[in-house]
Order: structure tokens, then C-alpha cells, then sequence
DNA sequence: CTCATAATAGTACGGTCGTTCTATTTTATG
DNA sequence: CATAAAATAGAACGACCGTACTATTATGAG
């Protein structure tokens, strides 16, 4: 109808698809999704969700593609549109902590949850999500090599991408887990001390 | 036999049980734990381990409880036997990494793996987790505290908690998901770093 | 050694899982 | 509007899940 010419119908369902799956992902993780449950909330049948992905495998992996892609819409582009330095390492933080906070995900960060599923196992989920955590960790990594050249400041890139990770799931852990509202705007104002001063407190 | 006299055969059982199960979580995680798998994997019948625990849930509060009385002995315990201080911040780090590293935990650490999975939840077996967790955190804001008092650091005890936490879980990631076995050391020398010179890097 | 009891095995049940096959409905093209 | 193709529904499958109930075996106290 009012709809973007030029798609299928499939095409439209598979989309609506994978953004339920997202928000159900959030909640109880990617690797607890089942096609039934799924099927359910999207007012289809299992046979008729099933036959947009052919298999359970496939349906993990279109979900942690499709967070992705927006992973990349939502942070690291906005992230990226501006200036190189200390001012992208802080807005690459800040659009982070957001996506992890962003209403669609109320139980934060799909695949960082998902990492420590996955980490002990083998097969193709594990290495699509290692494939886009470790590019990820490649890019901040980049943009803190980018800061070093511009002489803003002296972090070694592999320890600021340690950190960056660490600060990043620590806010996960203690806001989800543990109910401390205060810790996302803690780990800011941390990165902000480190990255700027290599200091983590104000003294 | 020649075992510790007064345990009875239920006990000795139960706490083999408890031993494969530890192990069986480290790969899996402690939800995907079943009880036909695990009994099968001691030897015994579905029936002849649900006797022991009763229920999935307690199962899984029951090994949850295992691995926390483990990590008291192998971590807590032997950080806090040293001098209060800088010394102690130290070990904590230590013998925290080691435990994740030990050969008996081949996924990493389970209970840390098992709160991205049920912070999205409801339910004893989250609470149990939020517990301990949450009683760790508090143990690391005592010791970074004593610190203070000693006058050898100027550290938000906060901070340094998510700090501590943050790098933990990103040695884990790193090393399981990723495959960095230099993140272990990584991570420390960062610690190592903060706590005695608020500096994240040597310059 | 006896024997009550504890520990374990065996079996069965209802439920949900992923997947496959066929039927039916809906879409979109000519 | 007709119609081939695409999209979805429905039903059935074997497998595994947690749990309950009963039978059998092993334990350990007297």
C-alpha cells in the first residue's frame, strides 16, 4: 500500500521478523530464541516463520547480522561522522553505552550477552559473532591509534580496547544484574578521566 | 574407603555431581545444564540424580552455591590472607584471573557467563547469582577502601569496582570468544597500573 | 548377619523443541 | 481478471526436556 515500493512481501515480514527477534533477544538471548515462540509473537506459524531462514542456525545468524547492521547505523557511524581524536573515542563511548540503554533493548546489549554464551562453543553463530565483536574491537582500536597520531594522548590501543570492552560490559553487568542505575554514567565518566588524562579519578 | 569418614554415599554423590556439573557449566553455561545430560555424564540415571536436588531449578542453585564456596577458598580467601593495601588490590586481580584460567574451568568463569544470562530474568536462580556477584562487588569496595585508609591510592571505591569487574569480564571475552592469550596479563598490568598510579599505561 | 531405610534405576507422561511434508491461501505478474 | 508462483498454515515426526511414581538395589546401624 503505503509501503516502500519494491518489496516483496517476504521481504517486509523477514524485517518485522527479525525486529521481534531482537527485542526477544534482548530479554532471554539470542540462543534462546525458538522458531515456536517466535512464530507466536509474530502472529505466524512456525512452518511459515521457519521458511524465511530454513533452519534455527540460520535464524541466529540473520539476527546477530541484522543487530549489527543496525550496531552500525546507531553507533558507530553517528560515532564516526565527526572529527578523529579524543572527541571520537568519547563519542564512540557514549553512543555504546547508549545502544546497550536504548528502549528496543531492555535487557541490554544482545551480542555482548551473547559473546559469553557462545564463547565455549563451536559452529557458525560462534564465529559470526566473533567476526563482528573482534571488527568492532578493530575499530576502536583504530580510532585510539588515530588519537596517539593526532598527539592527544598516549594510550596504548590494545589496553584502551581492553578497557573500552571492560568499562562497556561492567555497565551491562551492574545496571542489568545488580540494578545500579548510576553505572553507565560511572563508566563515562571513567573513560572520559582515562582517555583524556590517563587518570580514572578527578584527583 | 579410604575417604573422609562420616559422609554418606548420598553426599559423596551429590558432591560429584556438583564437580561434572561445575565443569559442564564452564562450556555451557549453568541454564543450558540438563539433567539427563549430566546424569548421564556421572554415570547415573535421570531419576537417581533428580533425587539429589529435586528439581532443575535447585540443581542449578545448588551449583551455583558449589562454585561460589569454591571461589571463596581459591580466590577470596587467599587474596585476603596477605596484608591489606595495594598488595591485596593486587592478589584480588591474581587470583581472580587465575581462577577464570584454571583447567577445571575450560569455558572461563561460570558465574560471571551466567549473569548475561539471567540478568534479562526473573526468578530464584537470578537472585542467587545477584547475590553472590553482588557480594563479590562489595568485597573488592572493602578492600579498595583499606586502601584509601593506608593512604597508598586516591581511588573512588566505585570506580575501581567497575573497573575491576570491566576488565575481568573483557579478559574473559577476549581470551574465550576472540582467542587473545595475552589478554589475561593485558588486564593486569592494567589494574596493576591504576590502582598504584591512577595511570593506565607506563608513560 | 539382618533388615529397615536410603539411594538409585526404570518407566511413563505431558510438553516443547526443530524440522519436514503437504495443503491452502495470498501475492503479484501478464 | 486469470493464473502461476510465492507465502503461509497445518499436521506429523522423532528427540529431548523436567518431573512423578514405582520397583529395585545398596547402605549401614543394631
Amino acid at each position: 500500500m503505503s509501503e516502500n515500493i519494491k518489496s516483496t512481501k517476504a521481504e517486509r515480514t523477514r524485517i518485522q521478523i527479525l525486529e521481534v527477534a531482537q527485542e526477544a533477544a534482548s530479554v532471554s538471548g539470542i540462543d534462546s530464541l525458538t522458531i515456536g515462540g517466535l512464530a507466536k509473537a509474530c502472529g505466524l506459524s512456525k512452518s511459515g516463520l521457519n521458511a524465511h531462514f530454513g533452519s534455527k542456525e540460520a535464524l541466529q545468524i540473520a539476527v546477530i547480522d541484522a543487530i549489527a547492521d543496525r550496531f552500525k547505523k546507531e553507533v558507530a557511524e553517528p560515532a564516526f561522522s565527526g572529527r578523529p581524536g579524543l572527541e571520537r573515542l568519547i563519542s564512540i563511548m557514549k553512543h555504546w553505552v547508549a545502544w546497550s540503554q536504548h528502549p528496543s533493548r531492555p535487557g541490554g546489549c544482545q551480542l555482548i550477552a551473547a559473546s559469553f554464551d557462545f564463547d565455549g562453543l563451536e559452529g557458525v553463530v560462534r564465529d559470526r559473532l566473533k567476526a563482528w565483536i573482534g571488527a568492532w574491537q578493530t575499530v576502536i582500536k583504530v580510532a585510539v591509534t588515530e588519537t596517539v597520531s593526532l598527539g592527544q594522548t598516549k594510550l596504548d590501543p590494545d589496553r584502551a580496547a581492553s578497557l573500552a570492552f571492560g568499562l562497556y560490559m561492567a555497565q551491562h553487568n551492574e545496571r542489568l544484574l545488580l540494578g545500579d542505575e548510576g553505572a553507565s554514567e560511572r563508566v563515562l565518566e571513567i573513560w572520559r578521566n582515562v582517555i583524556e588524562r590517563q587518570k580514572i579519578d578527578d584527583g
